[in-house]
DNA sequence: ACCTGAACACCGTTCAAGT
DNA sequence: ACCTGAACACCGTTCAAGT
């Protein structure tokens, strides 16, 4: 004994308790924290702050960032919900589990973005595809049509969801894309003059679902399939 | 006169003469590493280093880097050609412009990626956006839905460039899901794992024509245009 | 007006040292 | 096996000081 003053054992924690470190708290914490800050608050050093320890013990569970994006996006993925009953028509259906990844994407800032960088082959991502794929197998549809149409669906489904989601941020390059076309002279763009009103119209929504009318109808109306 | 040695004058310079700073100059550095070094290499203070100065001294003619990478994406796209020959049907011609545009975008390394990430709204990009709303006005298609239509086949492009470019580089994300499909078992993912090997067959190029046939059959046989 | 160096507040990643 | 601090090699951006 040191001293003969009472031992008051006092906690030095200022949190409930020190989650232990693991894949999943790690990934957690990711989405968390891309939900809150958006893409640029995904970084490994912010993570290891929120977890309460240092950038470099992240990599015992992680290999680099570029894997924790990938793994991030997938976990939000896990949302999207399938429709596992058989009522109604496929296209029907497969326009719901459309909507439902699309609305997963607009929900967390940035998650778009990242699905657009690191595509996606996660788990969920899995489910989602083949769920997409037993729907397609319901129409006419070649294989290998519906092998390049879950691709072609996807992809544009992300591609307006980061269109819609980057609006709403305070994103630089569609404020300037928006000032340039309110600057379009009729002599030097007779077309983009003309329609520069109906270019922007129109919610994420009602753009979505004109987008995958027009794809399915391209897609079960176009013969010439991939070979 | 601080000594009698003569005075010999030798340039000091290493470079044939350090070019005059501008906005141009500094685009075409931008460009030039962007080629070399893919996205990575388009940092200010790279392109500094690469003018012989600071990355401070950019801030006279640039913003940010954010601006940066919109002028350089449309300073590349400089080089899609236009046909203004009025030859052969509206159809075919939209596709040489897509398919120069999709060249262009796969012939720098990370440009397409750049397109996706600062939409383009450059004087380049509203050149090609008049060509293709000119090319879609000769079609029976309502306004509107044309100047959506824009949207759709150029975002699509990109993104077919992207991952074009993607696979050409050494990309994590993607091997990571030839990975992933590779190990899909049947019991799982049936549908999945009966079109695994057509899910990346074709080359870029054949995709990119089977998507623009199927988009532009879609946008000429869905009636329900956009109100 | 233009250029500069230094500083600030960040990054991802590695590594030797601890437990 | 797991965790840590310090270090390395980068970032974009700002600012006071020079010309």
């Amino acid at each position: 004994m040191k001293s003969k003053e009472a031992r008051v054992i006092v906690s030095r924690r200022t949190r409930p308790a020190k989650a232990a470190l693991s894949r999943d708290v790690i990934v957690a914490a990711g989405l968390d924290l891309l939900t809150r800050e958006g893409l640029p608050g995904l970084s490994l050093r912010k993570v290891a702050t929120e977890l309460d320890t240092g950038a470099a013990s992240l990599y015992v569970y992680i290999d680099n960032l570029g894997e924790l994006q990938s793994l991030v996006l997938d976990q939000a993925l896990g949302a999207v919900a399938l429709p596992d009953q058989q009522t109604g028509d496929w296209r029907r259906r497969l326009k719901d589990v459309l909507i439902a990844y699309f609305h997963t994407l607009c929900e967390h800032p940035g998650l778009a973005q990242l699905a657009l960088m690191t595509l996606p082959s996660g788990p969920n991502m899995l489910r989602i595809t083949e769920s997409i794929l037993a729907l397609l197998s319901e129409s006419r549809m070649h294989g290998a049509t519906a092998a390049w149409a879950v691709d072609l669906l996807t992809l544009y489904v992300t591609a307006i969801a980061t269109e819609q989601s980057s609006s709403q941020a305070h994103d630089t390059s569609i404020e300037r894309l928006e000032q340039v076309l309110a600057a379009v002279t009729p002599a030097e763009y007779p077309h983009i003059y003309g329609l520069r009103d109906q270019m922007f119209s129109g919610s994420g929504g009602e753009r979505f679902e004109w987008a995958v009318d027009v794809l399915l109808t391209g897609l079960t109306e176009s013969h010439p399939s991939p070979s």
